[in-house]
DNA sequence: TATATTTGTACCTTAAAGGGTATAAATATG
DNA sequence: CATATTTATACCCTTTAAGGTACAAATATA
């Protein structure tokens, strides 16, 4: 599962649309959006302050872990 | 440990310097600097980047998860 | 299937990440 | 303690992530 799929995920399992996760989250539509799209060049404190909502966050793991 | 630390670790463990680990991972000399220095707002495909000399990467983990 | 809602794409602007280089500070080594 | 090596800070420049908005495509719902 990568960060992308666990994040549309998450969010479906909240019942939230992108505007409204953007904006819990404090981030820009925008983001959300090519977050959820498998952007890999996205900042990591706004990866994070998505996360967050979910109790979840970034961390290193070896390679082939299972995430989360 | 946080992901700067972690990184800053295995640095030394290959005693490699700053400049040694830019040059392999394909990234700025000042990259490396930061993230060591606990940048938060860096991009994530460039930590990848770095932390693929490990043998690791960033996935999603749940929060106070020990990390690696 | 028609309509409403949600998601994805495109354009533009602004702020800042990333890179190079130079130099100062800190650390290691003799 | 003096010197060498490594790391941190400061400067400038270029690239681009992020955000807003508008519109198109896709999906859900009636």
């Amino acid at each position: 599962m990568n960060i992308s799929d666990f994040i549309k995920e998450k969010r479906k399992q909240l019942n939230l649309t992108q505007p409204e996760l953007a904006e819990r989250a404090g981030v820009g539509l925008r983001f959300i959006r090519e977050l959820e799209q498998g952007k890999q060049s996205v900042r990591l404190d706004k990866v994070n302050q998505v996360l967050a909502l979910f109790g979840s966050e970034i961390g290193v793991i070896k390679k082939d872990s299972p995430t989360f």
